[in-house]
DNA sequence: AGTATAAATCGGATTTTCTCGATATATGGA
DNA sequence: TCCATATATCGAGAAAATCCGATTTATACT
């Protein structure tokens, strides 16, 4: 768990808006044939205006800084929060700050 | 407080530092004429290793980001950590990630 | 094999961040 | 008033981040 690698990858607009809409999918995309408990399908995230290259690269930041997890499933590929990552993060900054 | 120009200042190891080692300054720094509780002075950040107008640069950061305080004393500058911004900062960010 | 869809990677343009030395500003003391 | 010290600001160069369209890779379906 790199702490800095996790900054850099919370200080951006467009991946903290990824991560928020992560935490209750069933809001704020439209039902998708798998379950939400699988993650969410990237290309939903082409939802904040961004170009699939883009949106692709923040969830690559995303996942090297592994707050999030990825799954693939035939030809998509669905994101999870990683909660326990976020929840080790918050409680270190919260020591460590 | 803005959550993501906080995040951007964190974002940074050099800040990092400087944060770290004002909550213990007399471990981190000679001792000061004046008592620590009034702060450490501007010019003892140096020890990270840059130069004065890069710490400056960084010191304005942090102070913009609202997560330190400054006193000017005689020709001095002090600066100090806003334990409370941080607190506030820390609570938010728990909740909101 | 050939086509279609999803996602990653590449190459490049633009913007932002980081850093420095030089200069400006503010304060204190001789 | 003149000089010394502390800090901020300026201007510029280097590095990193952001973003895009085009291409490549991976998978699925026919």
């Amino acid at each position: 768990m790199d702490k800095d690698e996790i900054l850099k990858a919370l200080a951006n607009p467009a991946r903290m808006d990824i991560l928020n809409w992560l935490k209750n999918p069933e809001e704020h995309f439209p039902t998708q044939e798998h379950p939400f408990e699988m993650g969410v399908c990237a290309s939903q995230f082409e939802r904040c205006g961004l170009s699939q290259s883009t949106v692709s690269a923040h969830l690559g930041t995303l996942h090297r800084a592994g707050l999030v997890t990825s799954k693939r499933v035939g030809q998509w590929i669905f994101y999870k929060r990683n909660e326990e990552t976020i929840a080790t993060f918050l409680q270190q900054l919260t020591q460590d700050l």
